[in-house]
This record gives structure tokens, sequence and C-alpha cells, in this order.
DNA sequence: ATGAAAGCGCTAACAC
DNA sequence: GTGTTAGCGCTTTCAT
């Protein structure tokens, strides 16, 4: 390993003057930076990364905590995160707490202020309040995705107003005739997706239906769940002519039952779900959804990590940012109802 | 931060002391572990792993560079490789390089051998002369998914027998008493995945089946270029009964086309694709495939990575591990064909 | 404009 | 067993 005292040694000056080459550039004369410059290249000199954030005291990585990266919908906001922290000069390293509040504390200490300058958590298993604990002694902690725009969690966040995706995709649902309508609620891990819920419920209550509790079922994030949860809907109320799915890929598991079950999508059963992940417009027929902008919230969240980053610590009321307003995509999954009541 | 020292000074003992206790154990009296034990507590001190790295002079971080995290394969591998670098006590950081090589180089020589002891690489557009110039500067690197087992590539890797997949899955169509068969042939970004299609080839040519060139289209590695290529294969050549796809996105997105085009699957055309990604299983119908165990293929490669770090240098010529036999997974969008010929 | 020196938090000989 | 010392590669005052 080429180190920088072997680049001031070959280029016939001191370490710190590199350092100023590296760096200021101003202070430093050009005739003497271009023969440090060459010796740069020469030797082949890259700098080692470690010692710079020792020396420094902050690293140029952050970390992003989520449950498990194999749910579809987090590849498209590390992809966008990845991005954005790159363009800010920052790595970004991956921890998979595998939905294991254990691991993601483990990941906490160890990371946070060390290797990781600051960390984004997606929701977690992990109680707010440990968060804070560890934003206070670790490093900068925004907690992203936060559903619940009302109530800050204490902690800077990005907030998705989902009770306004919910209500969306409710209005675009009693728009097109709909009045017998199912509800998939995803458990997304840091519990209940019921800010979506909500949101929807109001609408209908506002038009005066009130949803059947048989066709309320509360399950797992994922195409499977979905898809179970939906046969066992459609035999607890047969005449639904529509189902909200509180995510997308609960919503691709319902279109799938329904297909399993005979009943066409959208004529005899309409679907809507939320989020627009990428699969949404890849499945037939294609999802019609209420996007929230994952890579836009991924941005976001990483620009407001930095910016606290570069403040320093802590204010007595942290930021609240908010996301970009949830966006319907009417796309083929939905219609109006077969007699349209 | 609390430091070592403070711990140490807290313990009335020295750093070296506190030292030991974090790691030798042995060497130091019980009773003083536990009087440094406590302080640690007490302090609610964490080692600071950039110090560490520094004076260890190798860091506890694994890098893994990837194209698009976005494309549905990568995070199946994300999420294994993240586990076995956890269960091995590294921590991993993903490094995307939205396909472009300039970005690939930029990781390169950022991370390896300073952030990243060790870095594993998929299918990159880089060219792998450069790669091994890197790991020769840099830290050591692994590439992982080659598919050319009969060629090592001068790099340490891991090796999947991909023609094999494709022969698995040319064998099953022909049993099915398929013979006139298309191929879409996805371009994964590092090159054309042709051992797959070549394996599939050699298949059919055995059974004297000599596919037309109409009926072969090469084209992006996403479902909607699948989409997209089946459009176009079944209006080339019409009375295809099946479809081989050397990968599950190109696969389904077939499926979608046949069905926008009113054609059934498995019915009226057979399709069959390449990996066992998870959507596979859940789309309908169920896509079948050629399974090459994604997971234990990226455990694999970080265990290779781990060894070679801990090893050293290189050696003549680097080892070339090989994945677990593909295997054909029947699942429901493969049948014989209409008139069994 | 450049050099000298101290120190970031930790580890690893080696001495006691 | 525990302390002393030096040093990992870099940045950053402070002199000159």
């Amino acid at each position: 390993m080429v180190t920088l005292t072997e680049v001031a040694r070959r280029a016939r000056v001191t370490a710190a003057t590199v350092s100023n080459v590296l760096r200021n550039r101003e202070k430093v004369r050009p005739e003497t930076a271009e023969r440090v410059l060459s010796a740069i290249r020469e030797l082949g000199y890259r700098p080692n990364l470690n010692a710079r954030a020792l020396a420094e005291g902050r690293s140029s990585t952050l970390a992003l905590m989520l449950g498990n990266i194999a749910n579809p919908f987090y590849p498209e906001f590390v992809l966008a995160a990845e991005r954005a922290a790159r363009r800010a000069g920052y790595f970004l390293m991956v921890c998979n707490t595998d939905d294991d509040a254990e691991t993601g504390r483990a990941y906490l200490t160890q990371v946070a202020g060390t290797l990781a300058e600051g960390v984004i958590v997606l929701n977690t298993d992990i109680e707010i309040n440990e968060l804070c604990a560890s934003a206070a002694i670790g490093a900068p902690i925004v907690l992203s995705l936060w559903e619940h725009p009302e109530s800050p969690p204490g902690l800077p966040c990005v907030a998705v107003d989902f009770a306004r995706a919910g209500a969306l995709a409710a209005t675009h649902l009693l728009e097109l005739g709909h009045r017998n309508i199912g509800m998939l609620v995803g458990d997304g891990c840091g519990g209940l997706q019921d800010a979506r819920a909500n949101g929807f419920r109001e609408v209908m209550r506002a038009a005066r239906i009130e949803p059947d509790a048989a066709a309320v079922l509360q399950i797992r994030d994922t195409i499977d769940a979905g898809y179970e949860a939906c046969i066992q809907l459609m035999s607890n109320t047969p005449g639904l002519t529509a189902i909200f799915a509180t995510n997308d890929l609960l919503a691709i598991g319902a279109m799938q039952a329904l297909a399993s079950l005979g009943r066409q999508v959208p004529e005899d059963v309409s679907v809507i779900g939320i989020t627009d992940i990428q699969l949404a417009h890849q499945v037939r027929p294609a999802l019609t959804t209420v996007a929230i902008n994952t890579s836009s919230i991924a941005g976001l969240s990483i620009d407001l990590l930095i910016q606290l980053m570069e403040k320093g610590r802590v204010d007595a009321s942290p930021p609240m940012l908010q996301g970009p307003p949830p966006n319907l995509m009417v796309r083929q999954s939905t219609c109006p109802p077969r007699r349209a009541g």
C-alpha cells in the first residue's frame, strides 16, 4: 500500500503539503503541486479512507437499516439512496436486520458514529425511544417513511402522507361506483399500516359506507400473504366488487388469488394498492395504485441526514420533512363494478 | 464519544489491558477484567472501528459491487451475502454502479483495500484484466456468478454451470414433446448470457433440432424487454409452442406478452426460464425454471473472499469454486404442446 | 508556501 | 498480569 508519506518523499515535500494538494490546493505553489500530483500518479497512490476518517473524526459512509432487502419495495429505495449518497460523496452500507430487533440494535451500536457517520432507518422493530437513545450517543439517525405526519416521532424523519394515499384509493373506488369493498391491511415490520387503512376508512365513512368487519384482513407484507388473505376474504364476503390493499405486494397477491378463483380483474373485482413499486406496472393486468415516489423520499432522507451531520448536534424539536404528495396511478386493475349501483 | 483510554482510566488500568479484555481475555486476571467490563458498561463505551481498522491494517467491511440493485435478481443475492458476511463478523457495503464502468472503477479505487477489506463483483462492464490490476494493488476480488466454468477468468471466482442450466431447460421441453421453440437471450451487463443459450442449443442440436434464426432474440434483462421481445418473436414465428428465456425476468415478460396476445400459458405456449428468483413462483401461472440457488452462491462467494483475505496474497492460479448444480423446478408454465409431435 | 509536530483511537510488541 | 512504547496513515495547527 502506497502511503501519503511515500508520495511526499518522492515529491520531496512533506506529508502536510501532499495533504494540502489533496484538499486546499490554493496554499501550495503550482509547480510544487504538479510535482506532488505526478508522484501520486507514478506511485498509484490512493488515500486510506480509514486513516482519514480517524484523523478527521468523521467517516464518509452512511448506513441504511432495513428489515429485509428481499422485499421488492426496498431495492428501489436502496438504489435511490445509494445514488443520492454517492452524489454527495458518501458510501452506503446496507444493514439488513432480518426483521430482528436484536440484529438491528447490534448494527446500531457497532456502526453508528464509527463506520457510519449517520444512519437512515426504515420501519423497524426497534422502539423509537431506543433509536433516540442511540442517536444521542452515536450518529444522527433519520427515520424514513414515517407514516404519521401528524405526530412527529421525536427523531428527525421524512414523513409520507399515507392517510392521503388511502383516501385517494377510496375516492377512486367510490367514483367508479364500488360499494362493497374489502381491505387487506399489511403489517410491515414496525407495525400495522393503519394510517393507510384509516385514511381509506375515513373517506368511506364520509360516503356513509361502513366496511364489514369480515372484509378486513391483517397480514404480513408479501405477495403470498396477499394471495392467501384474498382467498379467505372472498370466501368470507363473496359479494365484494373491489379490494383495497395497503401495499402493492398484497394487491398483486390478491389479483393472483382472484385469477385462481376464476374472477376477472377488474371486471369482476377491482384491485388497488399503494406504493407503485416497479412490479405494479409489470404485472398483468397492470395494477392501479397510489404512488408515493420512493426515489424522491429516499433522496430527501439522505439529504436530511447529511444536513444533520454537517450541522452538528440535536435540536430541541427534530425536523420532520414531508415526502411528496401521493399520486393516483390509474392502470388496468380497476373499473366500474358489473352492475354499477 | 467514549474512548478506550477513558475506560482504562475509569478502571484504573491502561489502554493495553482494556484492549486485552476486548480480545484475548486469557491474559488478564478475572477481577481486573470485571473492573474493565463494568467501566465499559457504565461509560457506554463502543469501540471505534475505524481506529481499529487503521491499527490492525485491515477493516471489517466487505463490498459488493453490482450493476443495479433494482434488478429483482440482486436483492436475493445481497440478502444472502449480507447474512454470510454478518455471520463472519463483517459488514457489507453495497456499491451500485448504475451499469456504468466509470462508476465501478471509482468504487474500486476508493473502496478496495481501505474501507473494504475485500470485494465481490457481480457481472460488470469492467474488463477482467482491469479487475486483476485492481486486485493486485487493492484488496482481494472475487468474481461471482462466473458463467464459464470451463475457462477460469484469472481471478478468484465462483462459477455457475449455466450451460447445464440451459441444457436442463432444453431437455425438459424436448421431453414434453416441443419441437418449435423460441429463445430469448438476455444481455446481463457484462455480456450476453450465451453460456445458457449454448447449453440449450447443444441439447437441441443433439436432438436434431436447429432453431430458426428468427426465433432467437437478444435483449436487455428486464420484464419489459422480455415482453416486447416476445411479442416480436411470436410475430416472426407464430408457430412456436414453447419459449426458453435465459433468465426469469425475460420469461415473466414473455408470459405477459403471450397473455396479451390471447395465447394461454402453458396450453398454447410453454415458457421456461433460468434462475428461480422469488417472483418465479409468485406469478401466475407459476414459472417453470432452472434454479441456480442464488443464496448458496452468495454464501460461497463471501466464504471464498474471506478465506482469501485471511490467507494473504495472490496464488499463481486463482481458485475457482463451483456453485451448486442447477436444478429444474417444474411448475405451471410448461406442459406438452397441443398436438404432441 | 512549506515544514515540524502532535494527535485521532486503537493494537501489538516488549518490558517489567 | 499489567504497563510502556511505538506506530497505523492521515489532518491540522503552528512555526518558519
